[in-house]
DNA sequence: TCTGGGGTCCTAGGACCC
DNA sequence: TCTGGGGTCCTAGGACCC
């Protein structure tokens, strides 16, 4: 326990739906739904006008769509939002070089490694309202919520409390008063199942969850969850703001529209995935030598199989292999919804191949085929650019039709104007292509 | 035509070794 | 011949997080 309320937690608020309405002045004041916008998507974030409805972070997108059928649904742009969240990283490391991203709109920062001239919670009050005025100025105007406290949890707790574009800094020594009341689900880890198994155990707050001993909550849900509960519910947590944690694995997975049951095909999904997750090992200097694949059947049935190799590998063509022989082990016969491959056990060096051999990435001659059945093209959301007309973005697709609006965060809300898919003048947006180039 | 994608951590059982 | 532990590695599954 820290003797001052010096780690800070930040989360920027409703961030994919808030960088939309940023760039697109016309979606400012309206709900707005990121995610998948197919038939199996799910909601990925959706701004406060959504939430009014009844929409939620993970709900499908089928059931967004019915409690708020006039939202705009975007598939988000992740450029964007890797962006912003960088300028955001790049000011908090500015302001101590302990900073802990938990992922892109999301981090700690440990305060008492910024040297900042006084920590009695009237100056760290002022530090955060100045600190949440420039992430503003950097992300151009995004807002956060952020909270400080003694420990990582009290922090997080605090910045939930305020939201969104809040404060909240809970002064040493109160924290147990605050938590008190709470439901246990506040508490990290405690998720639907434990949260269940505890509620029929007759603990619903963190109060009662104090009045149990600590052999108790180990018998009920384990040893590392069990003990963890326990400090946690006298606010008792030590954790150290990390700043560099390194990489344990790398996957790539797909859920797709109608289920899989050509065995053919799911082979060749498996190979191109393969083929991703190789590129990214290779982007980051790694290679592992545990490969996996995951199969989710039509029912839901998540199966999981996964084999080791001598040494680690980062070959498309090795992690492919091995995922194929993989699948030919499972009984696949009533579908498949999604398939995924993935490389643990990570190591940041490849073994040398003593024989000198190259090895033969295997041909993907069967992907445009892929593409063309499980679909590409235009994505509502997506940034466009049009010969005549500038820069837009998708507002809708179907049928050989995109709908374009014609607007940025510069020039303000445009005109919408459909055109043929296939259309020439119609390209993807990119920070290389400018409207001026076209 | 309910339920994404990218991760982390934990558990439990079996193999194998000392 | 029987009876032990402990430790490590591997595999499969599950809970959880954003």
């Amino acid at each position: 326990m820290r003797p001052h309320a010096s780690v800070l937690h930040i989360d920027l608020d409703a961030f994919f739906a808030s960088v939309e309405q940023r760039d697109k002045p016309s979606l400012r004041g309206k709900p707005v739904i990121v995610g998948g916008v197919g038939g199996r998507g799910v909601v990925a974030t959706c701004s406060y006008e959504a939430r009014v409805f009844g929409v939620r972070s993970a709900m499908s997108t089928r059931e967004a769509r019915a409690k708020c059928p006039h939202a705009a649904f975007l598939t988000g742009r992740f450029g964007a939002y890797q962006e912003a969240s960088r300028a955001v990283m790049e000011l908090l490391r500015s302001v101590s070089p302990l900073v802990e991203p938990l992922s892109l709109d999301e981090a700690f920062v440990d305060l008492a490694a910024a040297d900042l001239p006084a920590y009695d919670v009237e100056s760290l009050t002022s530090f955060g309202h100045e600190l949440r005025a420039r992430v503003k100025e950097v992300t151009g105007g995004l807002t956060a919520s952020v909270g400080l406290g003694t420990s990582k949890f009290i922090a997080k707790v605090a910045s939930d409390l305020d939201k969104p574009d809040g404060l909240v800094i809970v002064a040493p020594g109160t924290e147990q008063e605050l938590l008190r009341p709470m439901s246990v689900t506040v508490i990290p880890g405690v998720g639907p199942a434990t949260a269940e198994r505890l509620r029929r155990a007759g603990v619903q707050t963190i109060a009662e969850l104090e009045a149990v001993s600590e052999d108790e909550l180990v018998s009920q849900v384990g040893s590392a969850h069990g003990h963890s509960l326990w400090h946690l519910a006298r606010a008792l947590d030590s954790r150290p703001v990390v700043a560099e944690r390194e990489t344990k694995s790398v996957s790539v997975e797909g859920t797709y529209e109608d289920d899989l049951t050509d065995r053919k095909v799911m082979e060749s999904l498996l190979t191109r995935q393969a083929g991703h997750v190789a590129e990214r090992l290779r982007k980051h200097g790694l290679s592992g030598r545990t490969v996996s694949i995951k199969v989710r059947l039509y029912d839901f049935t998540t199966l999981s199989r996964s084999a080791t190799l001598p040494s680690p590998t980062d070959s498309s063509a090795t992690i492919a292999r091995i995922a194929r022989t993989l699948l030919a082990d499972l009984d696949t016969t009533g579908g498949v919804r999604l398939l995924g491959v993935g490389v643990s056990g990570l190591a940041d060096w490849v073994q040398d191949d003593l024989f000198g051999a190259t090895e033969e990435e295997t041909p993907e001659d069967d992907i445009p085929q892929l593409e063309s059945r499980y679909g590409r093209g235009w994505w509502p959301g997506q940034d466009v650019v049009h010969a005549e007309m500038g820069r837009g973005w998708v507002w809708g697709s179907g049928k050989g039709v995109v709908t374009v609006r014609f607007e940025t965060a510069e020039t303000g809300p445009g005109p919408v104007r459909s055109y043929a898919a296939d259309d020439p003048a119609l390209g993807h947006y990119s920070s290389e292509v400018t409207p001026d180039e076209t």
